[in-house]
DNA sequence: TGGCCCCGATACCGCGCGGGTATCGTCACT
DNA sequence: AGTGACGATACCCGCGCGGTATCGGGGCCA
């Protein structure tokens, strides 16, 4: 009876559904089966009836279930009271291009509201390093977009966008609903510089165009010189500007990422935020 | 942070002893300090300072210590709870020979304290089953002497006695502090039947004499029939007889033995108030 | 000051548990 | 009868948690 299980539990018992919980808790669904099954050993009887249209709670299941939320709150305040007792004040979030304002906005809010005595310092990062800081030890947590090399860092998903070509709104091109990159063979493409993360560069980078750093100057360069270059789909552009999908570029992950090795532990609690 | 590691750090923290607390939480001393180390990391912050004449809390230690105790209280209720609703109302306890009075007494008394309304059944079982009823289900868990077949079964060491020899005080080997087996290489010896576990047959037998099943049987066989028997020290004896030390057996544990899968929950619990 | 002892840390090993993917059994609904 | 949804099961793999053996370093005593 850990506390992990116990959450899983409080997931199936919410969700009535073991799939569901399962991808709450981001996990798959077998575990999930076996670790309430495991419980029920351990517990010595059944928790909850399974039929093929959900679950449903037994008695014991419904005693445990509000034994296990206060377990888990008490669990919780344990872990922000001895955080807070030895001394940690402040967590440093980098972001990158506009994830600032896509997730990094809400989750920040969530944070503050969670831990009202901490300071929560945004860094927003050039596009030149997708770690925004990680590795270098300037952020504690990072709001950034994928792919890039994650050896030593942890990630997960928040969502999942198509990848589209930024263009001018006259641009002949700009009227089309989808586009492959053949159809672009002949354009100049912003690009980043070459410190910047292989893979990412890998990604993101296409032809030899001016080189950017900034969502700014990647503006600039289509607006006024006239190129074009790789963007996620779905969020706000400056006018005059817009996005068209393209068929044959994989999506990029909008991640949450962090060390491996943690030195700031309100990083857990931001990342449990961040992503539900 | 999980529950097991919680009462890991709680023994360290009252013990201010990472060997003591070892032994107290039934593991070695590198295990938890690895735990300890592990827990650590994952608050982000020290939680004792170790120095060569034993450790100190934190601050942050001190507090974590408040709350894990009120945590692993709330688990420990939660548990009970459930069983409570799930239904089970006894526990079964198997005693072999006097461990219900050597240590099954207290056992029992604790756990009567600790659950006021489960009820404690006794089962008495003679001596050509040291299992005593745990794989027939007849008990629940058992508290008896060892050595014997264990597979399929759990086990726990209250206590180890050194083995002698049970003789008529008017014996002329009962004036010896210390025997040998050889030196009753031609007594008579009692003996147990052969249904009883192959093992602990082993371990208790001696020669070919007169079958018993009870401790009564034993003592009647010594001081009507003129036999000698193996017997663990440091227990009450009837009077006219007397225990001998031998030399060369190797001493007999007393502990207390469940299923290694153990449909009632209530095991862990007496299991945990029986061991410490 | 050198030797010893105590205690916590570290190194290494084996196994079981907690993840994963692939597949099955079963029931409800066409 | 066929299909789809859902939980259970089978199997695999890597890590975590136990274990034993050993190290390092600080006190204590001769």
């Amino acid at each position: 009876m850990d506390l992990r299980t116990l959450q899983y539990f409080v997931a199936v018992a919410e969700e009535r559904h073991f799939g569901r919980a399962a991808t709450r808790l981001h996990i798959t669904q077998p575990p999930l089966s076996r670790a309430i099954k495991r419980l029920e050993a351990d517990l010595g009887c059944l928790l909850m009836d399974r039929s093929p249209s959900g679950v449903d709670l037994t008695a014991a299941g419904a005693a445990l279930y509000d034994e296990a939320r206060t377990l888990l709150a008490q669990a919780d305040q344990a872990r922000t009271r001895v955080i807070a007792v030895s001394g940690t004040d402040t967590i440093t979030v980098g972001t990158l291009g506009d994830t600032v304002s896509e997730a990094g906005a809400t989750a920040a809010a969530a944070f503050r509201e969670r831990h009202p005595g901490i300071r929560v310092r945004i860094r927003e990062s050039d596009l030149t390093d997708p770690t925004t800081g990680l590795r270098s030890g300037l952020v504690d947590v990072a709001m950034t977009r994928g792919p890039f090399d994650t050896t030593g860092i942890m990630t997960r998903v928040l969502r999942t966008d198509p990848i589209g070509v930024v263009l001018r709104d006259d641009d002949p091109l700009a009227r089309a609903l989808t586009l492959a990159l053949t159809d672009l063979a002949e354009r100049r493409w912003f690009r980043f510089p070459d410190g910047t993360d292989a893979l990412w560069r890998a990604y993101w980078n296409r032809g030899d165009g001016p080189v950017v750093r900034t969502v700014q100057e990647c503006v600039h360069s289509v607006l006024w010189d006239n190129t074009v270059g790789l963007a996620p789909l779905g969020h706000e552009l400056p006018k005059g500007l817009t996005t068209i999908p393209l068929r044959d570029m994989p999506p990029s992950p909008l991640l949450v990422a962090w060390p491996a090795t943690k030195p700031n532990p309100l990083v857990r609690s931001f990342v449990e935020l961040a992503t539900g």
